[in-house]
DNA sequence: TGTTGAATTTGTCCTGGACAATTGCGGAGA
DNA sequence: TCTCCGCAATTGTCCAGGACAAATTCAACA
């Protein structure tokens, strides 16, 4: 298992222990603005100068940024949380997530994975993913292997433990995995049809494709649109492809109050009888909206999906197989 | 509420809308301190001020601010473009793609493929492109078919006659075709082993595809990394993975200076007998780094391939496990 | 117990200026 | 005539410090 090397974190071997503020902008997520203000209002970040009077940061505050934003998003105020060592940080971090996770039975496979991937061999990485989905079934591989998988990469990934690219590396394969599985199980008749997107600033889609493949499983039709869907245009998406459902996926590097906008934002242009349905880690605390269904945990799509059929069964000749 | 402008670009729906700063900075992809700057400079954009003083753009400027883009991204001066009309962009836009993608044989079915989209007939689309692979062969189904589809797609949108999620449904389904006959054709001992990703600002990958497909066809193993992988990324990846080759694709939007610094910063920090090789639109104007092949057009490749089997055809598929 | 209104927090936007890096250009030399 | 070099103009990024609306907290009150 690669461990981080003592003399620092492995963020930017080539450029050295310092970084100037538009690498933190793009290594943290947050608005050079907001660094600037935080700097002012709680004393941190801390940079130094360089030459020409610039901030340049040390990479280790880079950790506790990312740390800070994931804590933001989970509905901590920065006033709270921003300028806590590393050590407090981590502390809050952990209960943030009660640890379930860790199921004895996919230890031993996620040990296995994180294995693979530091060996980069993706070969193996490759078939340990397509052994266990022949062996525990789709729904299973979904709702279990893929997300303790990805929490445990995004983990290392938080502290610096794996690089950049073997993250790529995983999200490729495991990505690969999923949409020939979602290819195999499509129904191009079935209900209900469901568009499947993310708001404008999200760009990651593994939890769409966790959901396509649930989705599918179950019978409905899934339209992906992608990433980075404008409110205005899912709208005019629904409306252009028949669609009963909007499926949207929010990570946790999220805020919530961007959340929440944006589904009050695209719920009121929808038609009523069009329902929203949101998931993923950004939308765990986020404050609920009127007409929207959010989903905790991949488990309740089935429940939704066999709520969505018994509602509009009414009018059509349903071929259920129950 | 603010409501009336909040996300999305009103660009069909309201004519007499306005934006923020803040939108116009995702829509436009210009960062808010360049677009105050212009404003200070070159008297364009003009914005209005809403009732707390902050900037309001007519939507119209948003199109302005695309097009002139594209031109600086074509190696134009913003002094020189930057507060032209409409009228005078779209003409310089113009002479920049000379309209030779209009093949004759290919004109028909390009006509059927904006014909499902317009009508949202997804499953029409994947059939028409489904039978057009098996029929012409997955080479010149990506040389022409997809590289034409594309050129049009775009050009529909640059002018405003399709909208965004039609696109993002065409790129959808395109993809999942592309990485379907992948699979199909990918041979696992293949050589060279190439790695396929985008520079950190390109989140396309529509490039890449192409590309690995043309590759995977004639031989070669591509291991892709997704969009946006930063150069010392890149690095240890080829490391890690034994990288024969690094291929990278650069779309139109990508200011041809930084395509240059991005090749001569990643060129010089990989072994020498690793190639880079560089193809897309963003290319075709960039100048030229030692040590990395561009590629004009997707034919190339086969080319390249050959020329490099030739070249490593002594120690010839050794296996060096660490 | 629930609600309302004031106080505080916080992100976004503003102005106006400094400066390094890049680019373009004109003149000197081959 | 062509190439190379140095100077001047151009241009993106960064800075400081302030204003303010929206969101949130909290205390007082019904």
């Amino acid at each position: 298992m690669a461990d981080p090397v003592s003399s620092g974190l492995p963020l930017h071997p080539a450029q050295g222990a310092w970084v100037p503020i538009s690498a933190l902008e793009s290594e943290t997520g947050l608005t050079r603005e907001v660094i600037r203000k935080w700097e002012s209002r709680y004393g941190f970040p801390q940079p130094k100068r360089d030459k020409n009077g610039d901030r340049i940061y040390p990479v280790e505050q880079v950790v506790c940024l990312r740390l800070i934003r994931r804590l933001l998003g989970a509905g901590m105020r920065p006033g709270k949380v921003v300028g806590l060592d590393l050590a407090a940080l981590e502390q809050l971090s952990g209960q943030l997530l009660p640890p379930e996770a860790t199921a004895t039975s996919a230890e031993h496979f996620s040990q296995q994975v994180l294995d693979a991937l530091s060996r980069h061999d993706l070969i193996r990485l490759d078939c340990l993913f397509r052994q266990r989905l022949f062996r525990v079934g789709l729904s299973l591989f979904v709702r279990e292997t893929v997300s303790i998988s990805i929490a445990l990469v995004g983990e290392a990934w938080l502290r610096g433990t794996i690089r950049v690219f073997e993250e790529h590396l995983f999200t490729e394969i495991v990505s690969s995995i999923l949409r020939d599985a979602i290819r195999t199980v499509t129904e191009p008749s079935g209900s209900p049809r469901v568009l499947l997107s993310t708001p404008p600033e999200e760009i990651h889609t593994m939890g769409l494709l966790m959901a396509n493949a649930e989705l599918s499983l179950h019978g409905a039709y899934c339209i992906g649109l992608g990433a980075q869907t404008p409110a205005t245009e899912i709208v005019a998406a629904v409306d252009a492809c028949h669609i009963d459902v909007v499926g949207l996926s929010f990570s946790i590097a999220h805020p919530v109050r961007d959340v929440a906008r944006f589904l009050r934002d695209l719920s009121s242009r929808l038609a009523p009888s069009v329902e929203v349905w949101a998931g993923g880690q950004g939308v765990l605390r986020s404050p609920r909206i009127a007409g929207v269904r959010y989903f905790h945990d991949l488990d309740e799509i089935e429940l939704a999906l066999a709520a969505w059929k018994s509602r509009h069964d009414g009018p059509r000749s349903e071929p259920e197989l129950d």
